[in-house]
DNA sequence: GTGGTCTAGACCACG
DNA sequence: GTGGTCTAGACCACC
């Protein structure tokens, strides 16, 4: 069953972008596998605290790119094969990549400061 | 004059929201400085191709947070000392890294691995 | 529920003003009440062939001033305690008051003539 | 040459439209008379502290109603013969005396508070 | 020409 | 269905 426990829904972005998103990274991180199981809408709602519609509007577009498959009256799963998986952390790694090193270049931080910066940070918040 | 050429509008976040950032990553970097003259609503809305009042609504949040100085009739100027400045980069970095390192941890990127692919898309993008 | 049949829109002054001194206007008459139910924005603007966010800027700043509450998917509602109206009632007749005298005045009129000018109109269309 | 010491701009309503309701009733009062000079837009402006080109929207509109006549490069008069001062009369007090009655029926004032309110207040602010 | 405000329509999160 | 936000266009006062 894919776990929700690290989601952590934050003000400035669609929740329903963030829960899709939730899911995508974790596919990509192996976290979520193939065949998986996901919540229901209903125990996932309450689960978050928020909206049954806001929950179903992130399925609906997951199922549109076809990652997880909702049989209706059913539950859902993952479904994501090698292939799926290998582009699917390409695509998200590139998107982040990207606006990450277009911040910080805007900011004016230079590369060594940028990769000091991460290099800190990722360690000061490690378990 | 505060110049747009390296603005690129993405989907995904208000497009008020990018002009903010867009002025407040110019002033940590020192690209915009104390005193420069804003180009004015129309000009700017019509060059990003956007309505006047979205140019508006991220100058007049500016103006809250005493980055920009507006009077009706007279051009926009920007009013950042040395303080604010300095504040303005530590927030913008700290939001910054924590994205960051947040978003490559939840795709299941290693700190050696985010290190390389920031230190190698760096090269790759630079002038 | 709050009526909005006697509503009758003139133009000149804002129409968010208008509908803001209506309902202020309506509970300084007791005509609208504590816990008084209002209609949702899409039925009062589409009743009064305006916009939704038109009816959403007076409601908002209502309840900037305390005197609806409106909470997100649910209705929006009155509340007004006794000091609230009396408070009310006593800044919308010093406003009144002030600005008819000030009007008829510079219209030449003496304080008789206004006098019986008011009291005939007034029988004239009373109900 | 008509006098605006007396014209006190208030927010909530165009300049534009102050300054003609300001000679309208100064007209309907018999402060102003047909044949009298007005000063000019610039002197009027600056006078008023306000925008010649406020001021020009003021007199444009006098102008298409026929109260004063301007002759390019020259000086403004007012022309208003009986006739028209008694439609205007008739026109202010009708409009007054309307939304007063409607602002105070809406308020829940009696007939009698009203005029007691009235009366009060324009002995207290009698010269 | 400038900035400020009012009105409008579409979309989002929520019950 | 509800209220809240983002984007838009027209108009106002001002330089």
């Amino acid at each position: 069953m894919v776990s929700f426990d690290s989601f952590v829904p934050s003000g400035g972005r669609p929740i329903y972008l963030q829960i899709l998103y939730f899911i995508k990274r974790g596919a990509a991180a192996g976290t979520i596998r193939d065949g998986d199981e996901l919540p229901s809408r209903r125990v996932l709602s309450s689960l978050l605290g928020i909206n049954p519609n806001t929950v179903q509007k992130a399925f609906r577009m997951l199922e549109d790119e076809e990652l997880i498959s909702s049989h209706s009256g059913a539950k859902s799963f993952m479904t994501i094969d090698e292939e799926k998986l290998c582009q699917l952390r390409r695509e998200l790694l590139a998107e982040d990549i990207r606006g990450i090193v277009m911040s910080l270049k805007q900011t004016g931080v230079s590369r060594a400061e940028a990769l000091e910066l991460i290099n800190t940070y990722w360690e000061e918040n490690e378990i």
